[in-house]
DNA sequence: CCAAAAGTGTTATCGCTACACCCATGA
DNA sequence: TCATGGGTGTAGCGATAACACTTTTGG
């Protein structure tokens, strides 16, 4: 009773269609990946698109997020954060449309390639992506911002490699979400001297001939970083 | 006909009722204050929320969010920057209301009290403000922590003060953001060290009886400030 | 033997932290 | 004259940036 009740309150507001739109990243040892779609109905058919559909009633924004991916593009159990609403009157043709964007960064060879491909889904190059629709450009440059602040303040980015890592690797993952070059004494020193690297007594011969050392990950001591704040 | 045509793609989607709500905070030489009211209709009555209400399907939601701000407070030349979305199915009791939150830190000096006392809304002190309805408290922790790395980032917050002010001033701003006591020859010297403030030959005698030097705001100073990037 | 990638050290500068005393004045 | 808040300096440390040569080894 009293939830009927409560329900009429707000029964005359009005209410509004509500998409939500994923701005995938994807990594590799190789280039940084933007994964994307071609428009298959509406007024953009055809053109390239980021990953979106509309949100239900009875579903968190969250989940909605989680599905739509899902039924896009195969893929599961990938951690996405909220970037920003988008909520102009005529941001998409047509019809009124707000658009709440998540944005994640995975580690491809964690993932199904195939069945990205299956749904009509594709792995662009992040440094070559076409023009996409309406304000998804947009989307995509605050996306790859937000991942920048997170590498740069939270030493993110250590889950995107193998186990065991060499420290080229680290510094070639970088690269990438910067799209620039770093000097690698300095960028070694840096790295190391924060301290929750471990250096392990085997080489990767894979990507020299002289063979790089590897490193592993030190949960525990990368917490204790973390904790410290960086007050004014 | 294409606008008909078009709009019919989604006609059957799902749509959902967006409020917007407002974290105000409120700075004057004094304590930092937070605005809220109580609220007037709802299962909710009687207790303390933020200022919100619903979006209308016409207008943007920056627009939205003006608009209530404005009729539930009469404030006006707010800017508020978009914080979150919250979007749980019950988040809220009874309905399923999407929120999207927004944040801004204004000088109460420059906007109107009385009005905003006539509307039922309230300044009440940061630090001891009351419990708040839904995932409001939420917000407001959300909203502060922004307050506080635009501050430390990007050296906001002289909007905030006087056309002349003092350091001891622009220290107890920093001090009531982060809620938090600094060393003030540290302050002092990290402040001056930007090289955006402008001695002058004025003192204020206002806070003290020896009287503190006023400084002003070099703009072109400050924007050269901002630009350089602190890059990995 | 050589191309290609890994690895290494120093210097100068800068910003941060911690810390204790004198100054000017109005009441 | 004294309580109040304003104002100052330094030493040590850690982080940053710029910079060039040696090592290893598979082909």
């Amino acid at each position: 009773m009293s939830q009927t009740y409560i329900k009429s309150y707000f029964s005359h507001e009005e209410k509004i269609l509500v998409a939500v739109d994923c701005i995938i990243f994807g990594f590799d040892e190789g280039e940084l990946k933007l994964l994307l779609m071609k428009k298959q109905i509406g007024s953009q058919i055809g053109k390239w698109s980021l990953i979106g559909s509309f949100v239900k009633e009875n579903e968190d924004l969250d989940e909605g997020a989680k599905r739509v991916l899902k039924e896009s593009t195969g893929l599961d159990d990938v951690f996405m954060d909220q970037l920003y609403c988008y909520g102009d009157v005529d941001r998409v043709f047509g019809d009124r449309v707000l658009s709440i964007t998540y944005y994640a960064l995975i580690r491809l060879c964690n993932h199904n390639l195939e069945s990205v491909k299956e749904h009509g889904a594709e792995w662009v190059t992040f440094h070559d992506r076409p023009e996409l629709i309406f304000d998804h450009n947009d989307m995509v440059e605050r996306a790859i911002e937000k991942i920048r602040s997170k590498a740069r303040n939270h030493a993110h980015g250590f889950e995107l490699l193998p186990e065991k890592f060499t420290i080229p690797q680290v510094q070639h993952f970088f690269e990438e979400i910067y799209q620039e070059k770093f000097d690698k004494r300095n960028f070694r020193k840096k790295i190391l001297s924060q301290g929750f690297l471990i250096k392990l007594d085997e080489k990767d011969k894979e990507g020299s001939k002289k063979g790089a050392f590897l490193y592993s990950f030190d949960k525990l001591k990368f917490k204790e970083f973390k904790n410290r704040k960086m007050i004014f």
